[in-house]
DNA sequence: AGTACATATGCAACCAGTTGCACAGCAACC
DNA sequence: GGTTGCTGTGCAACTGGTTGCATATGTACT
């Protein structure tokens, strides 16, 4: 249930409503854990139910209401306790491994077209990643204390990229005879 | 749904019951698809009245029968189908990620502890992936052709467990000031 | 006038995957 | 004699997550 806890670090950064946490979750923690807004309203319905988090309806004139949620006492112990608890191993899935070891079995030309597809979007990520990274910790030697965490999980980010696109030219290089580019 | 095409390929290789799939899925293509032998019954049965497999019962003595499964000519259709899909993005879901967000609302040393126990499970594994490729691809310039996708699979796996472990050394770095090991 | 997009919340149905259990027999160890 | 472990198949209940839809309003573009 680790998106309970994914939405506590959220609000406990700064409270919002689901439709916020939603696109905060497309931009930052999304890029670690991802969700729908469906999704978000269910789990948020269920943690108010549990007392982790409470909210408050403001009116706003022109646009639908809004209920803006916060962390509680309880959800902030919720989260302590979450980091004391050993992480599972990530089982880690990849369709794309899928379908590169069913090479033989397949459209040899598809998948490479796939590869280059695969090439193009972690390199768009890896920009994103580095333009954050500048942008928000220009000097890593001298960050601010509540800024570690978030750091240290964009340069998981950004390494995981480069090591993507590694793998791209690696597969290229076999499948094409040549140096990708 | 990419569970049934890593059947696929599992049967495509060689043909094989329930529980060998699940054995074997534990051993190579579960590095990078998991799934309990629960599942793989389920997906089997659904699999078989689809028509993309088919299963003949084998009895043994002094053990069960057993239901031996093997692939059939639609289901070789289907993975051929399957590798001209372009992937979709893989959702990356690190509840460890989370975890290190929360580092400024949780507890230090219980996340190092974590860190250090995905050093431990990284260099293990790394060491799996190096002894499986120098004993099947001793020569990589030298493959068969059919190994070429499972080679780059697990050339992939190598990559991922090198980097995984270079984050948490970067991770120990900073956290605990100081060169890891 | 019609379309699309952003804000804002939420239900219902479905699908994938996990957890826990049941049954069945043989082999090995203590 | 009892426990553990391997082979082998499978059901039932549950949880987490996806897809599709519904509703409401304002702005901007065509």
């Amino acid at each position: 249930m680790a998106l309970e806890h994914a939405i506590l670090v959220s609000l406990a950064e700064r409270s919002g409503t689901g439709y916020e946490l939603a696109r905060r979750f497309d931009a930052s923690i999304g890029n670690f854990w991802k969700a729908s807004h469906q999704q978000i309203y269910k789990v948020l319905g269920r943690m108010e139910a549990d007392g982790l988090v409470t909210s408050e309806v403001v009116a706003q004139d022109g646009r639908p209401d809004k209920k803006v949620y916060a962390i509680t006492d309880a959800g902030r112990a919720e989260l302590a306790r979450f980091t004391t608890e050993p992480s599972a191993p990530e089982p880690l899935r990849s369709s794309f491994a899928v379908k590169l070891r069913a090479l033989e079995h397949g459209d040899r030309d598809a998948i490479l077209a796939d590869v280059h597809r695969m090439r193009a979007h972690h390199t768009e990520k890896l920009a994103y990643y580095e333009t954050s990274a500048e942008r928000f910790y220009p000097d890593p030697d001298a960050l601010d204390p509540a800024d570690v965490g978030p750091y240290l999980v964009l340069r998981g980010g950004i390494i995981g990229e480069q090591t993507a696109l590694s793998w791209c030219d690696e597969i290229l290089e076999r499948l094409e005879g040549r140096a990708p580019r």
